[in-house]
DNA sequence: TTTTGAGTTGTTCGA
DNA sequence: GTCGAACAACTCAAA
């Protein structure tokens, strides 16, 4: 048998610009790319109609069409991880596994059992930075400790991404060896030459197609370079909707990040801030299921079976809530404003568990990612890493008449909106307001 | 150690 | 309609 290196895909879909399959693929040795579709998730998938599961599936049909270009295959397996290794080991003379870090608590546990089962069998296990610009203990202050607030963050982001560029005048961020590609195309005839494997249909998994769209990988410089003044307008086109890119890896973090430093500061903020939620993540893993400061524990969440479903289901009563939410429902998607609006309204207007709708947005979200998705609806609560006092509440009516002036936004997903077919709001705003700041007054003060 | 300044995205009230 | 202050008083980061 003939001694061979794997690439275990993960959240890096791509055969440009991907670090552990760079460093891989420059080894020398044959290279066999795998993939797993892992049991333990999708098990616990209850729609089969699952738009994320879809996405992968054709990204993976994708590259493996590339792949049997260069005479190559990709080994897509489904199962639980750990009993697909003890297969993959028997079934190949594997010398080194590469792939790239996840930061979540369940892939790092994941990984480690991998990593374990490997080294005893004396394979290496090689794992590289990728998903990120720079991760957990990259960027900290003086004192060595990971930052917790997200201006200075961003400011020892930049400083540091510059640091390697020295006193050269024409120095620009987009120029830093942080934002270099991993050429991994140049070495593309060291994948393994082998006959082609079958890639399984969604139906061999057990799903179904689903009805969402998904959004093109390419974004207008455009759109980038106008973020600034249209990101918060959810009737205009003026966000990337990467989201879903950024979370499978299907477009390289550090091209996008090359490319905002050049055109739009407000857009590179965002990437930082996808940076700093992945590095909270992996320094303060408690914030999954928890909240980031323990005392927000103590608020009394309503139970509210009712409300949530109206919330759910786009029934609030409150326009731009209602359109937010169909929006989800309808394409997967939700736009960046709209999220705040909604997530607001759940928890302090509702006084909904934040956990609740957090769960909702990842079963629904098709740009879900972990720490993100997280980091956001600790803030919109008010209890997670930066300061939002609790006392901000948004208004729904005043964000709509900021943000949605001419009601395009809302007319989209609330058609009956205006007529007597839609409902009257399911709480008084001033009512809600006044309840939210007493009960969180009281909740902190015990 | 203490102090100081500042903190993604807000709202309301009254002049 | 616009503007600035008050909201209520916290926490972090750095000097």
């Amino acid at each position: 048998m003939k001694k061979i290196n794997l690439f275990w895909f993960r959240r890096d879909l791509r055969l440009t610009d991907n670090a552990g399959l760079f460093h891989a693929l420059k080894e020398g040795l044959p290279v066999l790319p795998i993939f797993i579709f892992d049991a333990e998730i999708l098990d616990d998938l209850v729609d089969k109609r699952d738009a994320r599961v879809e996405f992968i599936r054709n990204v993976l049909q994708e590259i493996h069409q590339e792949l049997l270009a260069l005479g190559s295959t990709l080994d897509v397996r489904f199962g639980k991880p750990a009993e697909v290794w003890e297969k993959l080991t028997t079934e190949y003379d594997i010398a080194q596994v590469f792939t790239n870090h996840d930061y979540e608590p369940y892939a790092i546990q994941r990984d480690e059992a991998i990593a374990q089962h490997l080294n005893s069998q004396g394979i290496a296990f090689k794992t590289f930075k990728d998903h990120v610009i720079f991760e957990k203990l990259e960027i900290v202050k003086k004192d060595g400790t990971p930052y917790t607030v997200f201006t200075p963050y961003s400011r020892k982001w930049k400083e540091k991404l510059l640091s390697d560029l020295g006193n050269v005048a024409e120095h620009h961020c987009s120029n830093s060896t942080y934002l270099q590609a991993f050429p991994s195309e140049k070495y593309l005839e060291n994948f393994l030459k082998t006959t082609a494997k079958k890639i399984p249909t969604l139906e061999d998994i057990g799903f179904k197609p689903s009805a969402i769209a998904f959004p093109p990988k390419v974004v207008a410089q455009k759109t980038i370079k106008d973020y600034g003044e249209n990101r918060d307008f959810p009737a205009r086109n003026g966000t990337s909707k990467l989201g879903v890119h950024f979370r499978f890896g299907t477009i390289s973090i550090r091209e996008k990040a090359r490319k905002a430093s050049l055109l739009n500061d407000t857009y590179l903020n965002e990437l930082i801030w996808r940076d700093f939620y992945a590095m909270i993540l992996a320094n303060f893993p408690h914030v999954v299921g928890n909240a980031f400061r323990a005392k927000y524990e103590a608020v009394p969440w309503r139970e509210a079976e009712e409300d949530f479903e109206c919330w759910c289901q786009g029934k609030t009563g409150y326009p731009l809530v209602d359109a937010g939410m169909r929006e989800l429902l309808t394409t997967g998607y939700m736009h960046n404003r709209v999220r705040m609006v909604v997530a607001s309204f759940l928890t302090k207007h509702l006084l909904i568990d934040w956990r609740r709708g957090e769960a909702w947005f990842a079963q629904k979200l098709l740009d879900f990612d972990l720490a993100s998705n997280n980091g956001g609806w600790q803030w919109a609560a008010g209890c997670g890493t930066d300061a939002a006092p609790y006392f901000r509440i948004f208004n729904p009516s005043s964000q709509l008449k900021k943000f949605d002036k001419d009601l395009s936004y809302v007319k989209k997903w609330v058609p009956e909106y205006g007529t007597t077919a839609y409902p009257p709001p399911m709480v008084e705003h001033k009512f809600a307001r006044e309840r939210c700041l007493q009960v969180y007054k009281m909740a902190l003060n015990s």
